[in-house]
DNA sequence: TGCGAACGTTAGTGCACGCTGACGGAGGAC
DNA sequence: GTCCTCCGTCAGCGTGCACTAACGTTCGCA
């Protein structure tokens, strides 16, 4: 494998992949104020808790989650450097996407300007 | 269904499974900056020019994307304000989660204190 | 040491999704 | 009109993924 190629997928890559998920997004919100155990997680869903111990798995697994132990529990919390690295690709995204429109907004200003030079 | 459930596609549900995929991504990317069409952006990948019109389509459909017609040729152009939903998710994520951790490092440092307190 | 609680893991299933190839349609050049 | 370009759409295929049921593991407790 080529030093730069990533093992199995880019950090930010597996940190969308895992928000697309809807109940995994419901998961996080759940932990982003308290630190809950697997059980209480899975408590607060209508599915099995082998598919929230698999979503759990996921969110770790992209760095959204950290996971502490306290004897035959695991307490799970959201992690907010997780959430930093894409923020920070949206944040990209979103400035050039404005600054692409705001460029737009001028020239057309620039060019409605011209125009009524030319008017008078 | 549960009452809180979505239907079948919120806009913030639609547009993170667009960007879940990788190439959507590139795409988004290609047209952050300029307007191209959609023979230009199909030369800038490896796959068919099939695959990425339906990309297209669902970023389109996702309100990421906008179209524009010029003769027989397509431009599209990223939209500013479908990333602005997904960016007040995150950063209400991104808040809460580092409002935890203040909330820790507080508790953590009151609990020295008191255990200093005691030591005296 | 035996037992139950709290989780993770594995095998298997149904479905969604990304890709391709073939086809159809709209618009310009002649 | 005919031809060509540019692009979307449909049918089909393979893969990935979310889910369930059954099993294995670790820890606390009597």
């Amino acid at each position: 494998m080529p030093p730069g190629a990533a093992a199995a997928g880019e950090p930010l890559d597996e940190a969308m992949r895992a928000l697309a998920e809807p109940r995994r997004r419901a998961i996080l919100r759940l932990v982003a104020h308290d630190e809950l155990a697997a059980g209480e997680i899975a408590a607060a869903f209508e599915v099995t808790r082998t598919a929230v111990s698999q979503h759990l798995t996921v969110l770790k697994n992209a760095g959204l989650l950290s996971e502490r132990r306290e004897g035959t529990r695991r307490l799970y919390r959201a992690r907010p450097e997780g959430l930093a690295e894409l923020r920070d690709f949206l944040d990209d995204m979103w400035a050039s996407a404005l600054d692409d429109a705001r460029r737009l907004v001028e020239a057309d200003r620039a060019a409605r300007e011209r125009s009524e030079e030319e008017d008078r």
